[in-house]
DNA sequence: ATAATTTGACCGTCC
DNA sequence: AGGACGGTCAAATTA
């Protein structure tokens, strides 16, 4: 049962092993720059809730979707496991963010103006939950604006050394706050919470709000709000719903929270799919860093993901694909390795009619990619090409090297 | 009034 | 068979 945290706590820092490719850091910078972290935090506040009771009939829950794939996976450790990765890898996509998370205006302006009051901003950022304004554009603005500051932050920090992110305890402003939304380009509506033993914090369960969507992500946070990993199950069967500035988009049409995790939307995916499908296969975001938090900074982690992803955070990524697989997932590791997994958690249950599924849904990577012959597009939303490809030894697959 | 979140209970799977 | 767990449901609550 435990055990994960091993594994995840770490991650990994970047470095390491990773021939060096200049690419590293111009991934970093490219990050920054570019995509931006989504970084967020928000208002936040900490509730506590009245609970609620309820009867209960029963029943009804065979619904669970079957799209999805899972992953599981862990961890990320360095570990070396192989085997089990690939079993686990192969659906799992896992992704470290550091950062992230998207920050509304106010928040922004806040933050600015805090700036050195991390406390302060400690204190509202945590939680909150969502709900507040920043839905429906937060991602955008993000982006463009904020992003940059936070881009700056956080890439600052995470190359720098952030400090401040965590220097103010918690978390500031690299932590994800709360449940808010990093936009992913999805709407997800939180469905369960759950302390899962493994993880030291609990795991709140999201679900695609689109009608006939399947896809759902786990999310685990930190008692500061940061996000310590993120688990993607499925694939979505609709485009993502664009944040045009003003308006929630797509669907639904209010805002919506997205959790926060995840992902940066910010661009306007090129490519991504084609189809509109697969968005997701699934992935993972961890990071847990709290426990050393003080070692470095950043919470340099490592992203697997497929299709869609995102990645932040200033790390150091490095792709890589799995051969195996389908192709799904790509992944990017920013630090070191970790893949995990194992055997531990219990979290098979399911899994296994889920890896069937996934295998039919998923499998074409490159179908799924246009691009793939060279260019790919990885979840980030950008174009990369690919100018290298290496055996790493901690990792069993061939790891790629891509310039944006 | 409506939608989203919270949270205890229930269900299925694993051991 | 029974307990432990993770995941999901859905009434109650909150926004
Ligand atoms: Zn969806």
């Amino acid at each position: 049962m435990e055990i994960n945290e091993a594994g995840k706590i770490v991650i990994a820092r970047p470095v390491a092993s990773r021939p060096a490719f200049s690419g590293f850091r111009s991934f970093t910078e490219l990050l920054c720059t570019t995509s931006s972290p989504n970084a967020l935090s928000k208002t936040a506040v900490a509730a506590i809730k009245p609970r609620t009771v309820r009867f209960k009939p029963a029943g009804n829950q065979n619904l669970v979707e079957m799209d999805s794939f899972e992953a599981e996976l862990s961890g990320s450790e360095d570990s070396s496991a192989s085997d089990d990765i690939l079993k686990s890898k192969i659906t799992a996509n896992v992704i470290y963010k550091p950062i992230a998370k998207l920050v509304s205006k106010t928040t922004i302006s806040v933050l600015a103006n805090l700036g050195r009051d991390n406390l302060a901003c400690l204190q509202k950022i945590p939680e909150v939950e969502a709900q507040s304004n920043n839905q429906g554009n937060s991602p955008l603005d993000l982006t463009s604006e904020s992003c940059q500051n936070f881009t700056s932050q956080s890439e600052a920090k995470g190359t720098a050394t952030q400090e401040n992110s965590r220097a103010g305890k918690n978390s500031v402003l690299l932590t994800t706050d709360g449940d808010r939304p990093s936009y992913d380009g999805y709407n997800w509506r939180k469905y369960g919470q759950k302390q899962v033993k493994g993880s030291q914090y609990p795991r709140s369960y999201y679900k695609c709000t689109k009608p006939n969507c399947p896809v759902k992500k786990n999310v685990e946070r930190t008692l500061d709000g940061q996000i310590a990993e993120i688990v993607y199950k499925g694939v979505h069967n609709h485009p993502k719903s664009r944040p045009s500035k003003h308006t929630s988009t797509d669907g639904q049409g209010h805002g919506f929270a997205s959790d926060a995790t995840s992902n940066e939307m910010k661009n306007p995916v090129p490519s991504n799919q084609p189809n509109g499908r697969n968005e997701c296969y699934e992935g993972r975001f961890d990071n847990r860093n709290d426990n050393e938090s003080s070692g470095h900074s950043t919470y340099p982690g490592r992203v697997l993901l497929s299709k869609d992803l995102m990645i932040d955070g200033a790390l150091n990524i490095s792709v890589s694909t799995p051969d195996d697989s389908f192709g799904i997932s790509e992944e990017f590791e920013v630090g070191s390795k970790d893949l995990e997994a194992e055997g531990d958690e219990p979290k098979s249950k399911r899994r296994k009619k889920e890896h069937q599924s996934i295998k039919e849904g998923t499998r074409d990577p490159q179908t799924a990619n246009p691009n793939s012959a060279d260019c790919e597009v990885l979840g980030d939303g950008y174009r990369w090409r690919k100018y290298g490809q290496k055996v790493v030894k901690g990792n069993p697959y061939p790891r790629l090297a891509l310039i944006g």
